[in-house]
DNA sequence: CATGAATGAGCCTTCATTCAT
DNA sequence: TATGAATGAAGGCTCATTCAT
């Protein structure tokens, strides 16, 4: 009986360090994550697109879930290192709160820029996932808010941010146009070249600091 | 070994008008899909909740899909309703810009905070589930955005509004800004109660208007 | 994007009271498991020998492991009836020690000689499968050890056993000399109508009482 | 993105002359085998116990099911050296058929105490895998029950064992014992110390012989 | 209309085996 | 010889959908 495995016919591709091969496959998932979100992307879909075996991609994640994780994690950290990135101490960026909250914005706006697939997996493919991806998804949010927190309240400190403002509320306000922004700049636009982000980030947190308005009424 | 008896055809005797049972399984399923998502809802969940035979929801609705499509086009036609809710012409919400935006802003916002469901679906749920649904989606999307453009076109020719103010932009801000606070308010927050709808509405209108800094510096 | 499910082309075979396709499926997972031991066996052959649909044999068990352990369930109820069935308290049968076990034996020869597919499965198929299913096969065993003490140890009471016997080692040789008889005349053995089992019965169970010699040595 | 550096060939060491490497692999598939089963133990969980890299079993041994044969092969001239282990012709032992048979009754409980990886694996592992190992599986099985009718036969020339005697059956009946004897103590048992295997063999053997019973009834 | 047993395409995952290095 | 990345057949299981009753 024993019903002996068909030794399967084996066709090699191509040799790669696991790094690398991981990385491309991350690669390849993270693109088709972003198109076309988890539950309709399926493994295969990724390996094809990897051009490796099936049997391959469970070699370096083990389920789909743990592959879209790592993604995650993945992203997170580079999110993170970008969010790192502070001007000089002895420039004037580093010593206006305006300018400050303009170069951090600034560079996250260029980090979805750059990265549109995280941009779409964050604001969109990762939003209606369950708990399991939650708490992943919301990190990143997170840390917008709080950037955005910091500087209103140093703001306030200072005397110029109204003393009476719900900080909460304002910083996600912020954060909410912020993450819109950068999905319409970062995934929707097609031409990003017409888009500068220098003048984009100043006018966000300008807007954001003094209005539309002209003339300031009573508030 | 079992005898072959007939099966007992257990008669359900709940009968219902049409319209009803395919209301009360739009709004099981919509809590359903709202709580766990598209994918992670099931047929047979919404079966269960709605208290009918799975063969009954299959009734009233092509196919999941359509299903979902049809709590969507539900969805907007409310949203619509509320929406199209204007001050009387005239009250001062009506004539003045500020105020007749604010009192958008609160009907939009009350509009989410009684169908958090909606909420729920239209800010995470219903993201990234592709181009079907993408469509139906953005159109809630797209009015709150038409609204702010408005606003803000009609603050420039009024010389209220900076005439250089780039309209797409800033109408997105205020999208997303809305939108964060709508979910914010409507689904992350617990005690309901305590939020003043009132207050956040003119809360978000100003902060848009005047910016969260006290002095006017050069813009 | 959102692939919707290929609608599966429905081909309904027959109808059947739910209960009776359950136990219909159950007697053909357990005749291939018997032929041809778990892992062997796969669910789409117990699923083309019960000539249902793959889905058809998920709607009753949760699994491969459920549908194995509930066969394991049914064969332990069948088997405690068959040992459950005593001799009449009048007869013979019941007075005597040596005639109430030989009673009893028989009564699970005839069980295994009926029941052939549960003695390959207790004797065979289900040793090797790990600890999910050990205590579940094991149970078995224990009711026959447990009759061989009982007979023992009463049998000491009256002073027919030796006192010192080990009773524990010589339940065990009892089961282990029953196992192998039940396995050779249920399973092995082809013509089963040249079997008597009144006399393998009673054969045993004398053979064991005086052993093969003919003349009492010391002992 | 990761460069693609030359993968450092990791370059193991360890050398070892190609019978003792066999061997040592073919130890590890032993027992885990023995503890696991056929179908739960992977080739991975032998590579990794060995420690050798994957393909390195296959360099040795055919197929896993080769793998198995091997080690079933292997037991079995162990376990017929074993037999083959005979009293020496001058003593007493060799002269009586009781102390003849109770010495080999006594050299197999040995090698089972000895050797308890083969005892899972001929009594439990083995015997659900199909005809493919079967026959190897029970050529063991048969010596024993070849054993006992010597045994037998020689009883009854002597005129000690009753004439009548069914051969066959009983001899089933001693290797069913002796099986589950070797398993309880080969395998069951945690404190193999406490037990005396000389008493056992001999226990065993005049159990069987003359019987539980302390007077001799008609038989 | 309602029911729920039956369906089967399709998905995820496993793991024995191969072979370039 | 040893290595371990790559392979892919095969198996378990899910769940939207159908349709006989």
């Amino acid at each position: 009986m024993l019903k002996s495995r068909k030794s399967p016919r084996v066709r090699i591709v191509k040799r790669m360090p696991p790094e690398q091969r991981k990385q491309q496959i991350m690669d390849c998932a993270r693109k088709l994550f972003a198109a076309g979100g988890y539950y309709q992307t399926q493994i295969s879909d990724i390996q094809k697109a990897s051009n490796v075996a099936r049997g391959t991609v469970y070699q370096y994640f083990k389920s789909k879930d743990d592959l879209f994780t790592e993604i995650l994690e993945d992203l997170f950290i580079k999110w993170k290192e970008a969010l790192a990135d502070t001007p000089d101490p002895e420039s004037e960026e580093y010593k206006s709160g305006l300018k400050f909250f303009t170069y951090k914005i600034k560079r996250s706006f260029e980090f979805f820029a750059d990265n549109p697939d995280y941009c779409s997996i964050l604001l969109k493919i990762g939003l209606g996932l369950g708990e399991n991806f939650d708490t992943l998804i919301s990190r990143f949010d997170h840390q917008i808010v709080e950037l955005a927190k910091k500087y209103l309240t140093v703001g306030i400190k200072l005397g110029r941010v109204h003393p009476d403002t719900d900080v909460e509320l304002a910083a996600n306000m912020i954060g909410g146009a912020f993450t819109r922004m950068a999905y319409f700049y970062g995934v929707t636009k097609k031409d990003k070249d017409s888009i500068n982000i220098d003048l984009l980030s100043e006018t966000f947190v300008k807007t954001l600091s003094y209005g539309f308005f002209i003339e300031k009424d009573v508030k």
